[in-house]
Order: C-alpha cells, then structure tokens, then sequence
RNA sequence: GGAUCGGUAGUUCAGUUGGUUAGAAUGCCGCCCUGUCACGGCGGAGGUCGCGGGUUCGAGUCCCGUCCGGUCCGCCA
C-alpha cells in the first residue's frame, strides 16, 4: 500500500496515529541534524519530521524539490503550530522513506505565488498544475460541471452525444477540417457546435437534450476564446422563450448556489437589444455600474422602437459646432466626480478614444461644476443654459465630468461603450464579488454584410423571427436594391426569437426559438444568400427532417470555459481549462500543430503548395 | 490582416545621453545550523543580452528586418 491518507487529511485528533503518506517534496528545510519536509499532494500538504535517526539516510540519498516520496511514522503534535496551514497542528515523525521517484529540478517554482511566466507554465503545463491556484480552478470547474448535470438531470434532460467528424458549412466561423482517407479529396469538419444534431433530437422526440462539450471554430483568438472550448449545448422541445429563460435562470441560480453558495432569489433583469445598444452601446452591457449613455443625436432610422419612446434631445439640430452638426450621431456619459480632471487627464482620455483600436477624432468635455457652473471644451458654441440642459439630459450631478462622443452611429456608440468600461475599469467600479446577471433579448434577426450587400444571420440561420414578424419576413423579398439605405428594408426591422445570457458584461450563454417549419427555413436560407441547390446540398438533411413532424423548439449553449473563469473571478479562460493553446492557437507543450510524414500526406492525397 | 507592449543568468526582472569585467532577487551547488514553515548564515557556479543585418572608434542600449510571447482591433453564424 502506497499510503494510508492523504496530504491534506491528518488533523490533532489523529496525534498518535501510525500513517503512510506520499506524495511530491515541496521543499526541504535542514536544521543540521533534523530536517522538515513539505510534502504536497492534491489535498494539501502535510509537514515531514525527519529526525537525527534517519539523517545520515538523508545525507546518503538527497531529496531535491519534486522527488516523489513515501514516508512511514506517526502522526504528532508540533511544538510550533502554523496556523496558516489547514494540517499545521500536526507532523510526521518519520521512521522511514523511500524515493519512488528523483526529480530534475523545475524550471519554475510549484507554489501559489509561482516566479514562472505564462509561456513556460504553458510549457511545463503539467507542473503549473501541480500548483493549488491552478488546481482550484479545475476543481471550481468540476463542481461547475457537476451542478450543471445535476440540474439538468433533475428537469428531465438527456446527456446524448453527437458527432465530432461532420459537414463543413462555410457559414459563420471557419471550420477545422479533417481530411478522409477513406474518401479521397474529401474532409469531414469539426463541429463549431451541436446545432443541427440537436435539433434533429427535437425531431425525433428526445425533449430535453444537453451534452457538456467541445466546439472547434478556427478564428483568431482572444484571452476569453480557444478554438476549442467546451459548450453546455441544451435543447427543449415544445417551448416559447419564456420557457427557455426560465429553465435555464433555474440552471444558473441552482449553479451559482452549488458552487458559490449564492441565493440568487431576484429576478433577473432583461432588456431588449435595442435598449441594451441605446444605453449601454453593447449588446452585453456591464451593469454592475450605470454609467448609462445619454443620446444626444442619433439617426432616426437607428432604433425605431426605442426611439419612439426616448424623451427629446436638448441638442439643438444647429449648434455652429461643426463636429456635431456633421455627426450622424453625438452620444455623452457623465463621470461620476470627475468634473476635477487636470488638463493632463483629460488629454489622457483624448488620446485613448484617439487610439486606433477605438478610432474616435476627439473628446468633447463639459465640467459640471461644484458651484453649479459648467466649463467646456465647446464652451464658444454653448451657452450656460444649455449645457446645463446637456448636464441634465445625461443625469450629470455637479462634481461630474461630461465626456461626448461625435461621429457616425456604429462608431460612435461602440467607442462609448469602450470608453464606459475603460473609465469604470480605472474606477474600480466593476466589483469582482459582485455577479450580475441579465438577458438580453430581441436582437434583430439579420444583419447586414456591406461587403457582399447581403444579410447575414446575426445568431445563426435556424433562428425563428418573432412570431408577430414571421409574415413580415415571407412576404418581403429580401432582395437588397439601395445598399446605403439597407435600414429602410423591412428585414432590418425583424427582431429574432434570440436571447443571450449576460454575466458582468460577459456573453456566457445565448439561444434562440428555432425554425421548425421547411418553409421559413427556405426563406431564411434564400434571405443570406443561399441558391435552391446550395441550401439542398448544405442542409437537405435538415429541411427534410422538418417534412417529417419537427416540434416547435428551441435551445441554449453556455460557454462553460467562460462561465467558469467569471465564477472563478477571472476572464482569462486559459486558467479553467487543463490544457489550453496560446494565443496563436499552439499547444507549446506538445508543440502541436506540427507538420505530418509524407507517408500520411500521400494516404490522405494531400500535396502541399 | 492591423495596432501595441515585451524578449537580458534556470526563473522573475533592473540596466542612465551608446563607454571599464552586464547587475539584483530567487533558484541551483558546497559548508554551517535541533523547531522551521518565504528558515537563517557564509561561500560558489551560472549570460550567444531572441535571431540576422546596419550605424559607430565602441551597441544590451540607436536604425532596419525577422522570429517568439502578451493584450487589443478586424474576425468569432
């Protein structure tokens, strides 16, 4: 027998006991003639007590940080308690040790605070885990895991599993293909998910389907994206979105109360696409803080029916300021007691929304003063009165600082909406013990792909319009004539069956009604695009399925890498995933990908140009 | 595809207007130490300054190119 306990299990109470550990050497402490050993397993750490007895042993056979050691002795009390350490009472008096096995020295330190950088963790990713931190994380991924499967076994759904070696569709997202030997010059791809198998599921009447599990999309990557990650992929059968919603807010409180302990008994707040856009300028807004975008100019065609609702805009449609005057739109946030910012602060702010990742001309500002005067950079074109007007259009209170954003309407609102999270992030307004949740939904079904002047599917081609706009959707031709004027469309104003879960300005889940019917799904397939013939080839299977008693359904997928890096306080999803590629998307332990043998090509009938 | 920051000892980093033998901490090796737990003390070894080219009397430092890594934009139905 290898051991009798674990590293992290011995407390007081086993003070006499005779124990086997083993586990990997943390370090060694020697005082002459005694020595302490920490020895680690993935329970804890438990402190060895090597006596004068055993030293010439340990003189005779040295142990190195990471040697895999067996000791034999008896569990006692210690004369100086570490109450820092959960099994700090206590030590092992040793009698005996043996090295199962030496170690080469590691390239970096297997503790909490590492001296390691990413890249050679990453190397050496199989010692990063050795580490608690790292471990926590997969373990805080496990219980994630399990609280999902509990859940949903719980309510009835089915874990069924669906293929990896599928169709390429070149719609959306690249896909990783994988070549067939068995037939020559052809290629299976990687799933980017689940999403026709599990609507034929539907099909055949397996109601509630979920499947924890990899997606592939050969995309560039990002802190908070892998091109494989794992999806919680769910879907019912004989629901409308509010059955969705519900199901699975039921699925995240019961997560967050396994795994964080969490009651999370409110409500959880929804706002349209178009409200999430209007005032937050993201589709996946942060509302931990407000911060909330005041519109001060935007075209009318925009948000038809947010707009109808918003109260009237203090900015005169003339100011003599030609910035605004030339701006499809002008948007401003007011900053919270920052009406103090020094002039150097707030050329700060103008070069960042100048970058060119954010790509604005300018920054406007208006300092609300304490003593309720304003003090403007455009103070030439506006009188007191009316930027106290703009002040209070934008719920700026005195102390505040205005910060206005001018150009054309995408542009503009998404520099806002960066320059919203910049200021809140340097603020410290985003609160990392705080997990607020909302849907958004309604998100419009198409959008627009000026480079091919056609419509693309916003979340994916199966998505059911909202049922009030279903006829809207047949009995217009999609057909693009005026590209400038593609909002005038009436496809630009469907609004999808569409809902994502947000989570701290996070997308950690998104789903849809589907299409069930083969008619609107034609429809659909024409609106992007497709010929008679390539919607046959691509998705035949699928339009032929619905010929034959396709339930109404729909369906969720939670990004489960992500999900668990933001329970876990983190957006890096590299930390919550064992194995992960880097930024160029290499895994640099296995230095993979790597080149194959002529031998495999010539199987594969492959030739390299 | 683009922007930006970085690459110096095993590791994490410092390195001034270009100027003597490139430093610190930690790790590693040796000696000492009976209550440490970031143990401590003394000593030692350890460098293709990512790579290639250029400017210069002289380059870790300046210039050009290139490779690698981080972050972001595009992209991610």
């Amino acid at each position: 027998m290898y051991r009798t306990h674990t590293c992290g299990e011995l407390r007081s109470k086993d003070i006499g006991t005779a124990v086997t550990l083993a586990g990997w050497v943390q370090v060694v402490r020697k005082f002459g003639s005694i020595s302490f050993i920490d020895l680690r397993d993935r329970y804890g750490v438990t402190q060895l007590l090597i006596g004068e007895a055993l030293n010439s042993e340990l003189e005779a056979n040295p142990i190195g940080r990471e040697f895999v050691l067996q000791a034999k002795g008896r569990v006692a009390e210690r004369s100086n308690k570490n109450p820092q350490m959960p099994t700090g009472d206590i030590e092992i008096l040793v009698d005996e040790f043996t090295i199962l096995n030496a170690s080469a020295v590691p390239p970096f330190t297997i503790q909490d605070e590492t001296d390691g950088g990413d890249d050679l963790r990453m190397k050496y990713r199989y010692l990063d885990l050795r580490r608690a931190p790292v471990k926590k994380n997969l373990e805080l991924r496990y219980a994630v895991n399990r609280a999902t499967r509990d859940y949903l076994h719980q309510q009835g759904f089915m874990d069924i599993e669906t293929p990896f070696l599928i169709k390429s569709t070149p719609e959306g997202a690249r896909d990783f293909v994988v070549p067939s030997r068995m037939n020559e010059g052809q290629f299976y791809a990687l799933p980017q998910s689940p999403q026709t198998f599990k609507q034929l599921l539907m099909v055949s009447g397996y109601d509630r389907y979920y499947q924890i599990v990899k997606c592939f999309r050969d995309e560039d990557l990002r802190a908070d994206r892998q091109p494989e990650f794992t999806q919680i992929d769910c879907e019912m059968a004989f629901v409308e979105q509010e059955d969705i919603l519900n199901m699975f807010e039921g699925m995240v409180r019961y997560i967050f109360k396994e795994v964080k302990g969490i009651d999370y008994t409110d409500a959880i707040e929804r706002l349209t696409w178009e409200d999430a856009m209007w005032m937050y300028g993201n589709d996946k807004p942060d509302t931990r803080f407000d911060m909330r975008i005041a519109n001060l100019k935007v075209p009318s065609v925009v948000f038809q029916e947010r707009q109808a609702a918003a109260p009237a805009s203090p900015l005169p449609s003339s100011t003599g300021f030609g910035v605004f005057d030339q701006a499809e739109t002008v948007l401003a946030i007011a900053v919270p007691g920052a009406a103090d910012y020094t002039r150097k602060q707030l050329d700060e702010w103008t070069d960042w929304v100048k970058r060119p990742q954010v790509g604005m001309m300018g920054l406007v500002h208006i300092k609300c003063n304490a003593d309720g005067t304003f003090k403007s950079s455009v103070d030439k074109f506006f009188n007191g009165e009316q930027l106290a007007a703009i002040a209070s259009f934008a719920g700026a209170r005195p102390g505040d600082l205005i910060m206005v954003l001018a150009g054309t309407e995408e542009k503009t609102r998404k520099a806002i909406s960066q320059l919203r999270m910049e200021i809140a992030e340097r603020m410290g307004l985003r609160n990392p013990d705080e997990f607020r949740l909302l849907w958004v939904v309604d998100f419009p079904l198409f959008e627009y792909d000026s480079e091919e002047n056609r419509w693309v599917a916003r979340h994916h081609p199966f998505t059911a319009p909202r049922p009030s706009q279903i006829d809207e959707m047949i009995n217009n031709d999609p057909k693009i004539n005026d590209a400038a004027a593609y909002l005038d469309h009436p496809y630009a104003r469907i609004k999808a069956n569409a809902y994502d879960m947000v989570l701290n300005g996070n997308e950690v889940g998104g789903g849809s009604i589907r299409i069930h019917q083969r008619e609107l799904q034609e429809k659909m397939f024409a609106a992007l695009g497709m010929t008679t013939e390539e919607a046959q080839h691509k998705f035949g299977f699928l339009l032929g399925a619905f010929e034959f008693g396709a339930p109404p359904h729909g369906g969720i997928a939670f990004g489960f890498d992500r999900l668990c890096a933001i329970i876990g306080g983190s957006e890096t999803i590299r930390d919550f995933i064992a194995f992960p590629k880097n930024n160029s998307g290499r895994d640099v332990m296995l230095d993979a990908p790597s080149t194959i043998d002529d031998k495999q090509l010539q199987e594969l009938r492959i030739k390299l140009s």
